[in-house]
DNA sequence: CGTCCACTTGACAATCGTCAATAGCAGTGG
DNA sequence: CCACTGCTATTGACGATTGTCAAGTGGACG
């Protein structure tokens, strides 16, 4: 492991780097859109990006800053969420290992994005990572495959927000966050949330104390157990029955 | 114009077609992914697709059908959903001429689709679709921007439908309808809507009634006219105050 | 002219949000 | 070592936005 450990937990940027990657042993490649390449083409990568990481609490990016870097997550957990003038925020995402950030390749951010926990990433220059794009289809196929699928996922998000429940949503969370973490992890009860509830309830158009409620009431009726960062699931089959697509 | 314009308003296939295209002539052609082609590749296309119509109410595809085909609409409005088990609908989207259906590029539909007034699409096999997409690089840009874009869009609903009231919802539905067909028809305070209140509201999480009660509040107010088909917006001001971001 | 829908409007209900108090826990520093 | 601080989570009482139910209007079309 060479990337330097150092970190910042104030300020937005970087936190210990260094130039050059080694994707050949990434834990999260096979995740990740660079699962795309040929391994001749990872020296292309390896010279062209570099590892980052970030404190737990620090800023990875602001929405409508100049977007001048994609990221693909390689460990930890990271939220990604608009806010309002207001005030008012609605979370959009949660971002784990293998998922890239910059999917939009607009000129500025869509949204912000910080670590929820320690987290690493491999950063490329979004105009480098384009022209890179345009020299090699397949990692655009591949890229355009993920950008698909996470609009998908996003249709889906809005069906849980326009038309379920807060019981349901909170269902249909668990268990999408289970099915997530079992691509990664493997499949099992234990599903680590190492978000909010603030941040849960910011996703699913709730409030924090709307979120606590169901949560203990699915707990008092032995559906889950809360245990520190995260939930065991109990009764899946319920969960399942209230997330039912 | 070749095609033919038999219809038919009940099953849920196709109302009228002929083999081969018209791409030149497409009035549509600045706003859908074909652009990204070079009048050479135009033969490929015209040679591929095929331009189908559908009667108001008539069924595109289901979700969950086999997706053998991609359409690129050119002409007209469809309304896209995905149904709960027990009939609760989320509209994910309305489609107008330039929009392409099949980003997901899924073996199954991942929503339905039913035209809400008369439409023409471009129809295209998905796998030769996916093949062309292959061999034309500029295709697979143009298509990874638009799903990129849509993607963004899906975040901006994700907002509208976790953290703003029914008066905020109503107000961006039209600033966001009004500029939509600005791109169309060029910018005008008269923004047409073909779709129902029923369809709007499982657009914006929101009960008919609740529609229904919001929009003639608007007018009430003078901040909107409601003419059939459409309303007029009077004080453009105040709407975008309340779509604001 | 009559039927069918879409739309509107009103009365009432309920889910979920707001406000407030308290508990629990980690980190910090005297 | 322990009090102090700050943040997250939980729980309860109350309220309001929005949904539900019901009735009635009006336009389109056969």
């Amino acid at each position: 492991m060479s990337s330097e450990t150092a970190e910042r937990t104030a300020g937005h940027h970087v936190c210990g780097h260094h130039s050059g990657l080694d994707c050949q042993h990434c834990q999260a490649r096979h995740l990740s859109v660079c699962n795309a390449l040929e391994p001749e083409d990872f020296d292309d990568l390896n010279r062209f990006g570099r590892t980052l990481n970030y404190a737990p609490k620090s800023t990875l990016f602001e929405q409508d800053e100049t977007a001048d870097n994609v990221l693909n997550l390689t460990e930890g957990a990271v939220r990604l969420y608009k806010l309002l003038p207001d005030g008012r925020r609605q979370v959009v995402g949660f971002a784990l290992p293998g998922d890239f950030l910059g999917l939009a390749m607009s000129a500025r951010n869509v949204f912000s994005a910080d670590a929820l926990t320690h987290v690493t990433v491999c950063q490329f220059s979004r105009t480098g990572f384009s022209d890179l794009l345009d020299r090699k289809p397949k990692l655009l196929r591949r890229l355009h495959d993920i950008a698909s699928h996470e609009l998908s996922l996003a249709q889906d998000q809005m069906v849980i927000l326009g038309r379920r429940t807060a019981e349901e949503k909170i269902a249909a969370f668990l268990i999408g966050m289970r099915s997530r973490w079992a691509k990664i992890n493997g499949a099992s009860v234990h599903v680590p949330l190492p978000m909010t509830r603030q941040d849960i309830g910011d996703f699913l158009g709730l409030t924090v104390e709307t979120v606590s409620r169901m949560l203990t009431r699915f707990a008092r009726e032995k559906a889950i157990v809360i245990v520190p960062d995260g939930v065991r699931l109990l009764d899946v089959d319920r969960m399942e029955r209230l997330a039912a697509s």
